[in-house]
Formats: structure tokens, sequence, C-alpha cells
DNA sequence: ACACGGCGC
DNA sequence: TATCCGCGCCGTGTA
């Protein structure tokens, strides 16, 4: 196969300095006698400068656009030194800003940050044609970073100048306001020259690897909707999260003190190092794992430790405390602007190598859900006034999309009669009858579901329930005999896997192997479970991405009312008019359930209520 | 910068 | 023979 290289030829598209065409605008003659060129040219790349990093907080600094090749300009905005007056946003705005909002193509490198400044400044973008580091991420998903810099020396060979330069780094770092225009303007106007060049580059690599619908219709979509529930975020009850908080503090002190007491001695509970003293060396309990820096302290450890010392199950209470302590109720505070209750997550949409999102900053996708204390985090999300939290969950998709492209005829059976895919898998493997499923068997089958799904090794699944290796091949071999088209379409993947050197989904999203022929074991066997996975991760991620479009058009449409605020990969939530529930919920989920037609019927649950801890099924 | 441990799907 | 069943983010300690 034809991994993406470097097979642009050096020079061809590359520019000299001389062939740069930057100019700084300081008066609106200029500019609107600039962006007549552009409208010419019918397309226009966007970079911002800012004092930051944080898109819904930061000042605009500077705005550098370009429509060709070559041919890009900077305006100053709120430079600290300015010789010159610089453009009042006002000015910026009235020129300017129908451009940006509805008149030319836009071009840039994620967008979605510039778009969340501009928007800030009176300058919202209208609608992305293309995104090059969106086109980067769908060209090769598994890349570490697609950062515009690296992107232009691989792909461009043009070495770029790093803000580092400018601004320096580390304690003496400053913000670029307070750096000359004259050294900005050549910086900024080379990110939307090369933005610009890579989008050339990258729309002919699309249409080789037919990915272009892909990215058209699914991915650049996707950034103004991402952008819509980020600036929305999702409201926090503030005070009873500070309550939590002193409450958790209380808990940690006391535990804290019980640990010390049991120890003899104070000591660092976070490190394992000092930890691992006191529980092998000065208790003598048995090591039971070694890591490659020492000994295993983790939960599992500790649980088998506790039926020999008290310390260890005081040790995994105060973990749980001290994690939701400081990741989350500390997290969620620093996350909260002053005087605001809604936390604004970022979706990064160019990290997961199988296409899903992920969240940051703080990660949204990760509040906890299954312990009690883990509940008490949740229930600080709560809906704006006169509004009810709703949540449409994908039931069993990824077994369902396995059920898809593996034509399985029992898998497929049992979601088209609305069966428990765990139970029915556990009366299959185990040939019991259905009725005879305890939940014991049903837990054993869950896992082996998951193993599947994963891409299983009998060592996995021997660790995941605790087994021998030999009843772990037992249980996959059994599960192959009644599946055998699920072990069909693994073979096939993995043979294509082999010839190709990458994977699709169902809508041909890529992810290369390139391990998946190495001599090394682990590595090659790494690769294969990638294989196995990623068409199926792969292809939820996409179903559900394909519903977030589908919404936000029936939305503008006026089909439901409400917004949209966040994703956990196979779940939406919602913030509904509590008037505009019943008329807004069925549209929701039939629009999810209808997202992707697949072999096997999508099936979404819905629930609602007044925090996103303690929600009530509803519908039929 | 990395390892560990732990939260989610 | 030993082994990371997939994908993330983040706090903490340690080097």
């Amino acid at each position: 196969y034809t991994p993406l290289t470097m097979t642009f030829p050096r020079g061809t598209l590359s520019a000299s300095a001389a062939d740069r065409d930057y100019q700084i605008i300081y008066d609106e003659k200029t500019l609107a006698a600039w962006l007549a060129k552009a409208k010419k040219a019918g397309r226009l790349a966007v970079d911002v400068e800012t004092d930051g990093l944080d898109a819904l907080h930061c000042r605009l600094v500077g705005i550098s656009l370009a429509y060709e090749t070559g041919h890009a300009c900077y305006i100053p905005v709120s430079h600290q030194l300015a010789a010159n007056p610089q453009l009042p946003l006002e000015t910026i705005q009235k020129i300017l800003g129908p451009l940006l909002s509805e008149g030319i193509k836009l071009y840039g490198h994620n967008l979605k940050f510039d778009g969340h400044v501009l928007a800030h400044h009176g300058l919202p973008l209208g609608p992305i044609h293309f995104d090059s580091m969106v086109a980067s991420y769908v060209l090769n998903p598994s890349r570490n970073g697609h950062g515009l810099k690296d992107l232009t020396l691989e792909f461009l060979h043009e070495p770029m100048t790093h803000i580092e330069e400018l601004i320096g780094k580390g304690a003496k770092q400053i913000t670029i306001d307070q750096v000359e225009i004259e050294k900005v303007a050549p910086y900024a106007c080379a990110d939307a020259d090369m933005s610009l060049r890579l989008a050339d580059y990258f729309e002919e690599q699309l249409k080789k690897q037919a990915l272009e619908t892909l990215f058209r219709s699914m991915e650049v979509p996707l950034i103004a909707i991402l952008s819509e529930m980020e600036r929305k975020g999702i409201r926090v009850d503030v005070a009873y999260l500070e309550r939590l908080g002193q409450e958790f503090q209380k808990d940690i002190q006391a535990i804290e003190k019980v640990i010390y007491e049991m120890a003899g001695e104070t000591f660092n509970l976070n490190s394992p190092k000092q930890l691992s003293v006191i529980l092998f060396e000065k208790l003598k309990l048995p090591v039971i794992r070694k890591t490659k820096t020492g000994f295993s302290t983790d939960e599992e450890v500790l649980q088998t430790l506790s039926s020999q010392h008290a310390l260890p199950q005081k040790l995994i209470q105060y973990r749980e405390l001290q994690k939701l302590f400081s990741t989350y109720i500390v997290g969620l505070r620093e996350g909260l602007y002053a005087g605001e209750d809604r936390v604004h997550t970022s979706f990064n949409q160019t990290v997961a190598a199988t296409g899903r999102l992920s969240s940051s900053d703080p990660n949204l996708q990760n509040i906890p859900i299954r312990s009690e204390l883990g509940k008490k985090i949740r229930r600080a999300f709560i809906p704006k006034p006169g509004t009810i939290l709703l949540a449409g969950d994908y039931s069993q998709i990824d077994l369902r999309v396995l059920a898809h492209v593996s034509k399985d005829p029992i898998l497929c059976a049992a979601f088209r009669n609305g069966e428990d895919i765990h139970s029915i898998t556990a009366s299959e493997v185990l040939h019991i009858a259905l009725k005879d499923v305890t939940p014991e068997h049903r837990r054993l089958a869950k896992s082996i579901n998951f193993g599947i799904v994963y891409g299983i090794s009998a060592y996995g699944l021997s660790q995941q329930l605790q087994i021998s290796m030999e009843e772990a091949k037992g249980h996959i071999d059994a599960y192959f005999l009644r599946y055998a088209g699920v072990k069909a379409w693994i073979d096939h993947t993995l043979e294509t896997a082999r010839k190709d050197g990458f994977v699709r989904t169902v809508v041909g999203r890529i992810r290369y192997l390139p391990e998946i022929l190495a001599t090394n074991q682990a590595m090659r066997g790494f690769a294969e479970r990638t294989a196995m996975n990623t068409p199926i991760q792969g292809t939820s991620a996409d179903i559900i991405k394909l519903a977030m479009i589908h919404l936000a058009e029936s939305q503008k449409r006026g089909a439901w009312q409400g917004d949209m605020l966040i994703q956990v990969h196979d779940d939406l939530l919602f913030e509904i008019p509590e008037k505009q529930l019943e008329s807004s919920r069925a549209i929701i989920q039939k629009t999810m359930e209808s997202s992707l037609a697949l072999d096997v019927p999508l099936v979404v649950d819905l629930k609602t209520g007044m925090n996103w801890s303690d929600m009530s099924k509803i519908g039929a």
C-alpha cells in the first residue's frame, strides 16, 4: 500500500521569500482594495493572533488573510507597540464582516478556534469550506498532532517560524500583542498562506484516497456544531459543588488520619513509591505485581491485600475521594470563569485515531457515573431555569455495528428481535437455554462481547475475567463456533489489513496500520486488535457524528427546541425547554436512530432529569 | 517527560 | 516466553 509520504516534488509549490506578497493593513481603503482581490479569487484563508489559547476568553490581537499562494495580509487590531494607528474593530466589522459571514469560501487551520475568537469580536464566520487541520486528520488520523508548522514542513517542505521565536517560552513568555507588528505580520501571514497551500495539497489527497465525501459531508459540517456546543457550555450548580468539595475534603482528612495511624507514621499517600515502602517493607505485605519502576499498588493489588491488613481498603477509599476531589471538583471549579455558571469544554476533532471525538479542558466525557460518590459529582450538572436535561444514548451501538459489518445471522437476529444481546451470547457460548442464563453467565458473556469489539485475545479475556488462558481460549473458540459470521469478518478484515495496510469504517474513514506485518509479535498483535476494533468503534463514531449533523439541521428548521450540549461517544446530552420536551424528544430520538441505515435497527434510549445523574427513562 | 493510577465509553 | 482486549484525559510524583 501507499502510505501518505512526501511525494510532493520539491519546489513545485514552494515559494521563496521573494514570492511572498505579504502586507500590513492600517487603513480602510487598503483593506477594501485587498478584499476586492480576495473576492475575485473567490476564497479566503483566515487566521487570528490572540493574547491566549482560551478561545472563548482571549482577545483578538490581529487577523491574517490569504486568497492565493503567496498573497496574504495582516490586520493588526490590538497590538500594544504600534507606531501607526490600528484599524478600529468597528471598521473591520463593517468591511470584512460581510465577507466572513457569507461572501466567500473560507479556509483555515483549526477554524473552530479562529471562529470562536472572531465571533467573540463581532465577526462571526459563515460556512467553512476547508479546514487543513481536519483534512490532515481525515487523511491520517493516527499521526500525533496536526500542527500547521509540522504539516507545512512535511508536505510543503517549507520551514516556518515558531511562535516561541516571537514570544519566548517558559516564565519569560510574553503575549503576541507585546511584539512589534512588523515582526508578527510575516509570521501571521505565513499561517494563512500555508493553510491555503496545504488545503490545495490535501484536497487532491482526499480525492485520491476517496475521503472527500467524509471530509465534506461529515467532518467539515461538524466543526460549526462542535463550536456551538463549546460556546453554549453546560450549567453547573456552583454552590452545591462548593459544599461537595468541603465534604470531600473533610472525609479525605479523616481517612488520612486513620491511614497514618495504621502505618505508624505519616507519608505522602499520593506517592506509589512511599506507599510501597509502607506496604511491602514496613507491613511486610506480599508483592502481588511489579511495574516497570517498582511494585504495583493499583486497586486490584490493594483489593488482594485487603484480606491481610485493613490499610489497603482504607487506601482504596482515599484514592476514590482524592481522585474525585482533585480531578472533578477542583478541576471543574477552575473551568468556571468568574461570575459564570457554565463550563465550556473543548471538543477535539483531530485526536482519536478511530474517528471519535475527545474532550478536554475540562474533559466532560469522563464525568463519574458508576460509584455513589461519583454520582454526587454528576449531580452538579444541571439545566438552566425553564429547561430540562435530555440524554439520548445508543443501545449497544458497537455490537450492532458488528452485526451489520459481519452479517452474522445470530447477532443480526438478536438485534432484530430486540433480545438482550449478552444473555443471547451466554446462551449460545455456554450451550444453555435462554431461561437458564444467570446473572453470572451474563457477566461472562458481556466480557466476551466486549472482548470481541476490542479485538480479542485469550490473554486479555483471561485477565478481565480472572480465569486461566485455557479457559479464556475455550470461551473464544466457543464464541466463534456459534458466531461464524463474526469469525469470518475478523479473518477477512485482518486479511485486507495485511494486503492494504489500512482498514476503513462503513463510511470509508481510514486508519493505517503499518505494524500489521511486524515481526515483533506484540506489535503485530496490537495492530491486529486495532484492525478489528477500528471499523467497529470508528463506525459508531461516524453514526453519532451523522446524528449530530442531522440534529443541527432539524434544529435550524425548528423541528425541535433546545440545545445539544455534550457528546460522550454513544450519548448526546441536550438542554430542552420544559414546555417543548414532548414535541422535541421524539424527533431527537428518531433522528439519532436513523442517522445511518444498518442491517439491524439502531435503538436510542431517552432519559430526562433535573441533573445529569438522576435521570429517568422516558418514551416507549 | 514519563510512569502510575483512575475516570469515561 | 510474557503479554496493553479498544479509545481517550488528567492529577500526581519522580526524574
